[in-house]
RNA sequence: UGGCCUAUGGUGUAACUGGCAACACGUCUGGUUUUGGUCCAGAAGAGUCUAGGUUCGAGCCCUAGUAGGCCAACCA
């Protein structure tokens, strides 16, 4: 527990302020409302960090809340994957709750507003009542249906509601004003008739609230203190004050929307509709793609929850436009995984190494730690696991090179190099094919170098240690190496041109590579270092007779050779 | 022909009711290390969009510009 005050960002100050100005610690209340229409991407861990995380700084309820006001575009599906992302991000909501659960409310309060001259039906095309809409800069005209009697209004309405009206014959506007420079207090919609099924009130419904007259309410419903959403819905407040105040009963408590700016991340687009397009596209496989900016494809791709909360918090919250670098993520997931991931070795790019005077047809095991000391809290916790050795070795082939300067603290010609784990080796010949690549190197190793095992020749400084796995108990996996999956920081930046002509074509290289035979017991979303290469994890693809591993992060590298 | 929001190192956030700009990432040095990882030590990098004003003193307040964003879906 530390003591020391971290600086509030403005969220936080505004509810320190209400707590000052007369709320009580227990009205606060807050949610995390999204429209399950799609996947959960980084952006949404965002918001669920800043509400679940107000909720556990003040000990407050949050709940989840979805915005199932349009059941043309919802599924329960995205309700399930919603769900589960919001579980394993390691976060509790108080209750599950749906807009949908208060449609007869709305509908209620919906009657009282006609009868008290505050909404009305109006019977015309969208597009004549767009074109009165007016422009921003210019008023808008009052539909010839705006001083339709109550008695009128309430038929209409009655009628919408049971199913006996057409769609986009009528619609429900709230009667405020034309004239507002606020085009969305020019006579909102608040209900469309839509004779579709929803995912959870089935058939009752023939009309659907629109957002606006929708979320607020829920939000006042539930008694929710504070309301965050982002920027984009800044304009909306006014409404969202206006609808309160016609439903909030004196004494009663009114909750607040506030906003804060989206978050944007460098190399991606963070956008449910775009993100779509690259599913539909085909341009990655599916929503939980590793590729995918989403929860689930970060997941996939070997994110913990651990290391996107720590993101969330550390890129804080604000009001500008933002586009916070990959490597910032990237760090997070370093950082968290260096702790927890056990170490193991594996070739990505294998160069086959004879050790000429090992014997022939032995074999030894090797005692290797899975988490260095510094790492290990507790290393019996952490453990170790042996790992077989023979005369023929795989080495990664850019670990060895003829000749080279000082700086290469690799395989070279007439020198030596530490084999993790294992001997100290000495390179004593490149074997060539006709082209001149090399395809094996010839070594001889010290057998008193032994790790671990304390002679004089063991604890010899050499330079450069390599990770390697014994050719005869390899085990081959497929590995997948994911990169960045555009090649600009802001695909959307350029308006000429689409974001899709910015997908990076290498985002993903599917490679064979060599592991060492612990890893046969390795389960689906296991993480692990390949020591000196970065973090992989089990793919949900892999199986026993096939093993898959995921990229998550490389190893940061220093090295500038 | 409008209204609203925003503007601090390369990036993201700080700077309590005005008191000589801080933290993290990234970058660069050096040390440790059986991972060119981790860890440790250190450095460079902004004078806070511009111009005025208030003040003993302004990144914080005021005015006017400039730049970016949002607003005219029976989407959320």
């Amino acid at each position: 527990m530390s003591a020391e005050k971290k600086s509030l960002n403005f969220i936080e100050q505004i509810i320190e302020e209400d707590l000052q100005n007369g709320y009580t610690k227990d009205q606060l209340k807050f949610r995390f409302p999204p429209e399950p229409n799609g996947y959960l991407h980084i952006g949404h861990a965002s918001s669920i960090c800043l509400n679940f995380g107000l909720g556990l700084k003040y000990n407050a309820p949050v709940n989840l809340r979805f915005d199932d006001t349009n059941p043309i575009k919802e599924e329960k599906e995205f309700v399930d994957s919603i769900k589960a992302d919001v579980e394993w991000l390691g976060f509790k909501w108080a209750k599950e709750c749906y807009a949908s659960d208060y449609f007869q409310q709305l509908y209620d309060w919906t009657v009282e507003l006609i009868k008290n001259g505050d909404a009305y039906v109006d019977s015309q095309t969208s597009e004549e009542i767009a074109s009165q809409k007016g422009t921003p800069s210019q008023p808008g005209e009052a539909s010839p249906f705006r001083e339709r009697s109550v008695a009128e209004n309430l038929t209409l309405f009655e009628a919408m509601k049971n199913g006996e009206t057409r769609e986009k014959e009528h619609v429900v506007r709230a009667k405020i004003d034309m004239a507002s420079p606020n085009m969305l207090m020019r006579d909102p919609v608040m209900y469309r008739c839509l004779h579709k099924a929803h995912h959870r009130t089935g058939k009752d419904w023939n009309i659907y609230p629109m957002y606006d007259w929708a979320h607020g309410e829920s939000d006042f419903i539930e008694q929710i203190s504070h309301s965050f959403c982002t920027l984009e819905f800044l304009p909306h407040r006014e409404l969202y004050n206006w609808f309160i105040d016609k439903v909030c009963k004196p004494g009663e408590f009114p909750p607040k929307q506030r906003e804060f700016a989206r978050r944007n991340l460098s190399h991606t687009v963070v956008s449910k509709r775009k993100l779509a397009h690259l599913v539909e596209k085909g341009i990655v496989q599916s929503w939980d793609d590793p590729r995918m900016p989403t929860i689930s494809g970060l997941r996939r791709r070997g994110y913990t929850p651990t290391s996107i909360r720590n993101f969330a918090d550390s890129i804080g919250i604000g009001k500008r436009e933002n586009r916070i670098d990959l490597s910032h993520l990237e760090f997070c997931a370093r950082e968290d995984l260096n702790k927890t991931a056990p170490r193991v070795m594996g070739v990505l790019d294998p160069l086959k190494v004879v050790i000429t005077n090992y014997p022939e047809g032995k074999e030894e095991w090797l005692t290797a730690e899975n988490l260095p000391a510094e790492q290990a809290g507790n290393p019996e916790d952490a453990g170790e696991r042996q790992v077989p050795f023979s005369r023929e070795i795989y080495i990664e082939k850019e670990d060895f090179r003829e000749e080279a300067n000082r700086k290469f603290f690799r395989l070279k010609l007439d020198k030596e190099v530490r084999l993790k784990n294992a001997y100290i080796i000495k390179a004593e010949k490149a074997i060539k094919d006709e082209a001149g690549n090399i395809i094996e190197v010839h070594c001889t190793y010290d057998e008193e170098s032994k790790s671990g095992s304390g002679t004089e020749a063991s604890k010899r400084k050499v330079k450069g240690t390599l990770h390697w796995v014994s050719v005869p108990h390899a085990v081959p996996a497929e590995v997948r190496l994911y990169d960045r999956l555009f090649s600009v920081e802001d695909p959307t930046e350029d308006k000429e041109k689409d974001f899709l002509d910015f997908v990076n074509p290498d985002s993903l290289e599917v490679i064979t590579a060599y592991v060492e035979p612990s890893l046969k017991e390795a389960k689906v979303e296991e993480a692990f270092q390949f020591q000196r290469i970065g973090y992989f994890c089990v793919d949900r693809d892999s199986s026993a007779e096939n093993l898959v591993f995921n990229r998550t992060v490389t190893l940061r590298d220093n090295w500038k050779g």
